[in-house]
Parts: C-alpha cells; structure tokens; sequence
DNA sequence: CTAACGTACAACCACATGGTTGTAGATACG
DNA sequence: CGTATCTACAACCATGTGGTTGTACGTTAG
C-alpha cells in the first residue's frame, strides 16, 4: 500500500527533484523553461514533475500554452511536521532514560 | 551521483522502514525482534535495516550473537533542517512579494 | 560437542524507476 | 492561414527495488 507519505519521501529522494522544487518555490516556471536548465531530455523533466504534482509539492496552472509549476509549501510543513514527531520520540525517550538514571542515583 | 540526501530521503519512502525506525527509536531491537513484527522473511526485513543504515538513520551494535539496531537522531534532524530551509526560502518569497503589494498601495 | 539461534549474503524474480525517442493536440505568432 | 512552441503521452530500454529462497558462518545453550 503505497501511501502519502511514501509518495512525498519519494519524490524528494532525488537531486533534480529537489531543485525543480527550491526553483519553483522561488517563483512559478513553465515546464519548458524547467526543462532548459537540466541536461536531460523535456520529457524527463515532465516525468519529474508529474512526480511531485503526486506528491502535492506543486501545482500547475494554465497560462496560454504554457503550464506554470509552482511550490506548494504546505506540504513540505507536513513532511517537516512528521519528522519532528520522531524526533519527538526520541526526545521523550531520552527523558525517560535520565529519569531513570536520577532515580538510581538517588537510591 | 546518489548524494546522501538521496539516500536519507528514499529510505523514509517506505512504511516498512519508517515503522523500524519509529521501534528502534524507542528502544533498540535486534535484527530478529524486528523481523518478527513484520509478515515478510527476515531476509527482507535485514534488508530494510541496511537502506536504513546506508542512510545513517540507525547503527548496529553486536549484543553476543545478536545485532542491535538504534535510531540516529541526528540525521533525522538534518533532513528536519532541510526541509526548514525549503520553507525559509518560501517565506523570504512571500515577504517579497507581501512588501511589493505594499508599495503598490503606497503609490 | 552438538544443536539451535542470529546473522549475512548470493541468486533469482516481478515490477517500478529514470531515462530515451516519437507522435499528436493546443495555443500563439507572423 | 501555416508554422513554430508548449505540452502530453505512449512505447521502449537498462537498471534499481522489494520481495523470495537457499546456503554458510559465528555464537550461545544444553
């Protein structure tokens, strides 16, 4: 069961991705004017777009015959949100062993 | 070039892992406690492990015959970080753009 | 010592991924 | 209008991924 989560995690896990991502955050691109600023073939960077619309880490909207991409950072919030919960854990976690560790010391 | 974000990103893309490392993050488990939890062969599950390793996401420390396996916090936080500095850069943008509709209204 | 346990690793399989080229449909420009 | 541009998508290929089984080896228990 592929699930949301898996599909963001997924499409970061890639270089060119996550630059397609940091420039378009900046301000909205074209596909084509994407394209431009990778050696790789329009189509391949259609793909990795296509990858991150799944993951909902940007939309596209029509202007004229061109498909402007742009970030969307509430998903990132997400991701970054999820991460911090295992932090979290951990962080708990270590609280719970020095506890342990005072209450020995105090014995 | 598979760079280590690469690796960190894609070892969180799948559930199977992201629930290992959510365990040993609470207390460490050896190889086979793990394999246990999960309905694929133990082999499948020692694999997982090594992504998760490769990644710096947990570290095996030998317990007579056994392997246990630890969360890294530190790397979680590192990609925590990343993400932060995606949103950073939205932010700087919206404040860009907030300060040029205020200008607009000035004039 | 022998048997059981925990681990490591190779070989194999089905399927996904990241890349290519080619074709076709909209839309804008001269 | 015709043509160039931007996009979408299918087909194909090499490689990677997630799973399996089988084998081998070190360590502990009896």
């Amino acid at each position: 069961m592929v699930v949301d989560t898996d599909r963001v995690f997924h499409a970061l896990a890639d270089a060119t991705r996550r630059d397609i991502l940091s420039r378009v955050i900046r301000s909205g691109q074209s596909v084509s004017e994407l394209a431009r600023a990778y050696p790789m073939s329009f189509a391949a960077v259609q793909k990795h777009v296509a990858v991150l619309e799944q993951a909902a880490l940007v939309s596209k909207t029509r202007r004229g015959r061109e498909q402007i991409v742009t970030g969307e950072v509430e998903a990132l919030r997400r991701v970054s949100l999820l991460l911090d919960e295992y932090e979290e854990i951990w962080r708990q976690r270590a609280a719970r062993i020095e506890r342990i560790l005072q209450e020995d010391e105090q014995a």
